[in-house]
DNA sequence: ACGGGTCTGTAACTTAGGTTATCCGCAAAA
DNA sequence: TTTTGCGGATAACCTAAGTTACAGACCCGT
């Protein structure tokens, strides 16, 4: 269902029935894509976008090395590619980290949109800028703080951008990255996002297996990481 | 002038002399703001967004610790916190590298934009993407590659960046950052950037002195950096 | 002309995180 | 029921980058 996507774009801005009318009509397709599939290649010319649904997506850039940096996550409710409307081909893969439900909206119906409904365009636009604000926050992780916070500050992120479309329990979520995707995001290696995992865990701040992250102790994962969610602009704008 | 910016949106989309006229309409004031100013401070309510016409800004997020990192730099024709159009507020400060002109554009102006114009609305939500687009590569930098390669790579985007408006000579540009600085974009401290200079000059691929950046060997220098200029978008759209 | 500040350059030493290599447990093939 | 392969854990060792300290160059103000 859509209204995942319905509910994170409306705990940021308020939308309109006829405006909630047209994202429903944008949608011509839903397709279901397995774990570590590429969902769309990085430089393949684009002619829609895709809405997940369901899942995990990751944005991915490689270096001829073989390394490989995630530079975002993407959760059920997130316009995984609406940037590919206006740039018509993406600088990154977008792979699914887990089986994934996608609906597919074709660049059309997006200029249809942007030609007929402009509020609506700039609730679009809005969402790919708190991408790059989330982009932005990720740039000041690698690049200033140390492996503890920067897991710490992910797993904060992720807390909130979940609870936002009640994917989160009270005390954690479902986390379907292996130990080598979590130290692609957080540009560390496997061997020490182990290891800093293992502090995490003997600091008792959470706790992770099976896929599952409990966080025990929400304020001491929070200090650490110093996160401060307003990056997030999760409240009600004026557009 | 501001055809320093419409140079840069001209070099990957056509605009129309109509488009022209807006844009050129849309401008109230232009401002001058001083070295080591800032022009938007994190959070301040935002109304007008700034369209740099001559001098370096830099977006910066700062840790309590006093450990900042620059996210991005702007140059003559960026149009610097367009993003504060649909945001209202920025995550991040920006500050004046060195002295600035800056033209103001009004945010009515740009949501009126976004009513009448539609096509220059695509054009300048394409903008706010390519941003992010180098937003990305940053954050690939800063993940994956080594202090040499991370700093050949930003040599590298911004004898692009600035060949686009001109501001190039044949073999450099004017760099105004000082060491530390450049060691806030690039997640180093001022020690090892200046290490990481020193090596760059030994091995023949730059020069820099009094503020003036001189690329002894493109190619050399995009070897070290894998530079790969597709993730700027430099080519034309069509929107 | 002098004192203070900022920028650059280096040296000596430390450390966070990278590298390489095993080992264990488990689930899916076969 | 083995086998194979992946994910996780951990140990030993290594290195790129951080830290602290200091010195020279060049401002700029008085």
């Amino acid at each position: 269902m859509i209204s995942v996507a319905l509910k994170k774009l409306r705990r940021r801005i308020e939308i309109s029935t006829e405006e909630e009318r047209v994202i429903r009509a944008s949608i011509v397709e839903v397709r279901c894509i397995a774990a570590d599939e590429i969902a769309v290649r990085a430089g393949q010319p684009l002619h829609s976008s895709l809405l997940l649904l369901d899942g995990w997506l990751a944005r991915c850039k490689d270096l001829s090395s073989g390394e490989r940096q995630v530079t975002q996550l993407h959760v059920a409710g997130d316009f995984a590619d609406l940037h590919g409307f206006t740039l018509k081909r993406l600088d990154h893969d977008l792979a699914a980290i887990s089986e994934c439900r996608l609906a597919v909206v074709p660049h059309e119906a997006l200029r249809d949109i942007t030609d007929r409904f402009p509020r609506l365009a700039r609730v679009l636009w809005f969402s790919t800028n708190v991408d790059a604000a989330i982009q932005r926050e990720l740039t000041l992780s690698l690049g200033q703080r140390s492996a503890i916070s920067r897991m710490a500050h992910l797993f904060c992120e992720l807390y909130m951008r979940l609870e936002v479309v009640g994917k989160t329990s009270r005390d954690g979520y479902d986390f379907p990255l292996t130990q080598r995707e979590l130290s692609e995001c957080l540009g560390l290696t496997v061997v020490h996002a182990n290891r800093t995992l293992q502090e995490l865990r003997r600091r008792g701040l959470i706790e992770l297996e099976n896929r599952r992250l409990t966080i025990l102790d929400r304020r001491g994962l929070g200090g650490i990481a110093e996160f401060d969610p307003s990056y997030l602009y999760i409240d009600h704008q004026q557009l």
